[in-house]
DNA sequence: TCGCGGGATAAGCGAAGGGTTATCGCGCCA
DNA sequence: TGGCGCGATAACCCTTCGCTTATCCCGCGA
């Protein structure tokens, strides 16, 4: 497998033609024939079967034409990114657990880099288990989100980044919010309304979930809290969520708190990276600014939406893998 | 800039170490420097540099590890791929824009494939401008959103899928609610609470905003109406929503439709395809079937959230590029 | 100052990659 | 049935890749 294969692959996927796709390219047509055979060879695929009308992608291209040509975007991003980074801000690759990406992480990347300056503050959400091996891939700089296990063994940083508490909510209209006091098993049979984290078994939430066994149909993943409490209006169902976050929400007025008298409600979020000499200088920065006052007040300011300015969805095309 | 190549790059820069990489690739030390030397060649810059301590990513280097592991992460993925599709359900590959993505074609989506079996669905978020070409490239079969401009000319199906209204909704306590009626250039200082497709200028709203001139800190984009309206709530802004949809929140009833008098609510949602004989056997199928009156009845339902036992992040890696 | 550890370089080699021209196979249509 | 269009193959060439061993360079500690 070779870009260029790639490329000449999604090429003719596109044209529906060798000889198309061989003037395009401005090769001969055995060269694009040829490239094309390799990489069959190589994925032991048809990936492009001949039909009386033109070139008809088999089950396994139409699955490989979406990764190749992704793959081949990547490559021009590649040098595109080294082009553009010639005296370009120094980069602060972030990733928290989607409560933190969505809630305080803007607000905190936007405070800290107003402060230092010259840098550019990229985030991504991920899931817990797979922090420490995106610090120690080099993907990510720093992570924000539950502690990461085992952190000091393999060289990683984590330190406690700020207190919150998990709170259930429910509508005043659903029946548990009527008794005084609830016990965490009561909950097994309720309809859970979540955020992504939720669906990370390694996060707080998704611990309760695991423990008390809810079935997964039970379970509605939403895009962030706020959805997820809107949802709860409707009385039909619970949602954990960050409590003093939840609190700043206009939906807040129409939701109660449940009392669940046996669950531990203090957590913390925390604050890896690598640890020691292999820690960039950047990260050192950050990791000064977060004790910051600057700091614990960006971390309280819920963020409902992102300013039109800085938004750049995703490249949604990866949901295809 | 080989696949090779990359690799050796990420798991040096993973290792920081050039002879650490070799031994795990099992290779000799000079082997992977050469293979370094290269790459740095191909993309002009020095990715790594020699520390004291180790190696260190360049400002260009980071960028490029993030790049470079997601291209041989995908590699992988294009072989995954093909050996699992032997004897895999057929692929059935939707993009839509996202207020569609999120409210109704899970939906649709799921009914079609219960009912014609054996089938695989994807669903991805686009931009209207990308549509023609996602088709074009064969990177989807199936198009839902706006109408795609010249279709016909470009060798593309798109037909209208359904009629659907857009109104403009704010909490009771917005000064707006209280008149008779508004016009739309009333709306232009207001704050603005959208969608991503807000954010989209060939959209239905994007259009308005871009017409009315609205400024951009006046906008502020949500992942989807529900969120948007929850922020409507407060009474800080209008949102713009689809308004059978909006009618089935829970929130609907603290906000209120606007009555805008010179705006154009009726719209449509079209479905596009490639047309004639390009068109795959399965996308034909799921042009017949939108017709019917199942899919009508799902596409009426709007979603909230989507099953945890489906849910699978994208990949937010890509939020680096 | 002398090893020494670790990265860069040199020289060489077999195997692919990527290209060409010429030829074959096959479905289609006059 | 004989072209014809288009993809697949064959034969051949040059470049690059990916690997080896041997050597050099350079900062650092004994």
């Amino acid at each position: 497998m070779t870009l260029t294969q790639l490329k000449v692959f999604v090429l003719v996927a596109r044209l529906g033609s060798l000889k198309q796709a061989a003037t395009a390219l401005g090769v001969s047509e055995p060269a694009v024939s040829q490239a094309l055979t390799a990489l069959r060879q190589s994925l032991g695929d048809q990936l492009l079967a001949r039909t009386p009308t033109g070139m008809e992608l088999t089950s396994a291209g139409q699955r490989v034409v979406s990764i190749a040509s992704q793959m081949v975007h990547l490559a021009e991003d590649a040098e595109a990114a080294v082009r553009q980074s010639q005296g370009a801000p120094d980069l602060l690759r972030v990733v928290a657990t989607s409560t933190i990406g969505h809630a305080v992480a803007p607000a905190l990347l936007q405070s800290f880099t107003a402060r230092v300056g010259h840098v550019e503050a990229t985030l991504g959400i991920t899931e817990t288990a797979e922090m420490a091996a995106l610090l120690h891939e080099r993907l990510a700089d720093v992570a924000l989100g539950p502690a990461v296990p085992n952190a000091a063994r393999d060289g990683l940083s984590c330190e406690p980044l700020m207190r919150y508490r998990i709170a259930f909510v429910a509508s005043v209209k659903h029946r548990l919010t009527r008794m005084s006091e609830t016990r965490v098993r009561q909950l097994t049979d309720e309809r859970w309304l979540v955020d992504p984290e939720g669906s990370d078994p390694s996060s707080p939430v998704g611990e309760v979930l695991e423990q008390l066994g809810v079935a997964p149909e039970r379970i509605t993943v939403f895009a962030n809290q706020s959805t997820a409490c809107a949802a709860a209006l409707e009385g039909t169902g619970i949602a954990p969520v960050v409590e003093h976050l939840w609190q700043r929400e206009a939906s807040s007025s129409r939701l109660t708190k449940l009392n669940v008298v046996d669950f531990r409600a203090e957590r913390f979020w925390y604050v890896s990276a690598l640890a020691g000499d292999r820690r960039r200088p950047l990260v050192a920065k950050l990791q000064r600014y977060l004790s910051t006052p600057d700091a614990m007040h960006a971390m309280h300011q819920a963020d409902g939406g992102i300013p039109r300015s800085r938004f750049k969805p995703p490249v949604y095309v990866t949901l295809w893998s």
